[in-house]
DNA sequence: TCACAATCCCCCACTTTTCCCCACTATGGC
DNA sequence: GCCATAGTGGGGAAAAGTGGGGGATTGTGA
């Protein structure tokens, strides 16, 4: 079975109990599956997986080079600590932790990206700043690898 | 049967009899397996481990490459005599032994991490502390390995 | 062997959080 | 224009975390 392909940006609002909607196309491409885990991203966003992207993560990280037993400990100490489980509600919905919310400065705005095998969240002000920022270089590489 | 993969953090309160809730979503992960060992962990946590991870770790303690016998051995002595039987009262809650409570540093606020096989307890401070020190490290690998 | 003390754990009560459920509105297709 | 679907919002029941009282058990010392 392969893992659904995320794609596309949708812009919804986060309730003051902190549940935000996952977009009606991405549910169904996930089909039946459920448990997903929600974790810190990079450049502020976070990223929510599928329970086996998760896992497929965790198999690369672990034979990952890190220097030394220690920072090895530190690394997944982080990234587990950071991640947690979700599930959606009734209305489709999940509920952001307060420290993750914290962590990506989410306000009433969010922008929920499709990325493949993830989906990312970015408070909105942040996403529309780094997209900004990296329409240049997009046109860039676009160009390069003859999109 | 899988080992339950823990993830998340928590932040919950010991009382004033050393009793530590473990969070609803871990119990649920573990089904009805009971009986788990709590031991001193490495920099200064406690972990605590289901009957059949702590098996595990013993195992690959057999065959673990250390400098020496003595070493060995002297290090499975310590490990040994600081580990515990715990149990759950029917709130949840496990029981810190002072010696173990002591040796993380524990106040009232401790920190619950689900690090995969293993659940971790913090003194609240010494996690933040920890975290900080160790947020750019993180960042610098979650960026090289493309989470 | 008994008395006493310390500890453990069961039980109850209270507060906070979570999540189920319902209702409303906007949008798009027919 | 109507109907179905999706997103938004809030009330309230249920669950989870917190705290303490008190009886049972264990262990110690006389």
């Amino acid at each position: 079975m392969s893992l659904p392909n995320f794609v596309g940006v949708y812009f919804y609002s986060m309730d003051s109990k902190n549940r935000l909607a996952v977009p009606a196309k991405m549910r169904l491409a996930m089909g039946e599956t459920r448990g997903m885990i929600l974790s810190c991203g990079l450049e502020g966003c976070l990223s929510l997986y599928l329970g086996e992207a998760w896992r497929k993560l965790n198999a690369r990280l672990e034979e990952a080079p890190l220097n030394n037993r220690m920072e090895q400990r530190a690394f997944k100490r982080m990234l587990y600590a950071s991640a947690c489980e979700v599930d959606f509600d009734d209305e489709g919905r999940i509920l952001l932790p307060q420290h993750l919310a914290d962590y990506a400065q989410m306000k009433r705005e969010a922008a929920i990206i499709g990325v493949g095998e993830k989906i990312e969240i970015w408070a909105k002000e942040r996403w529309s700043a780094y997209q900004k920022r990296e329409a240049r270089a997009f046109t860039r590489h676009a160009s390069r690898l003859e999109i």
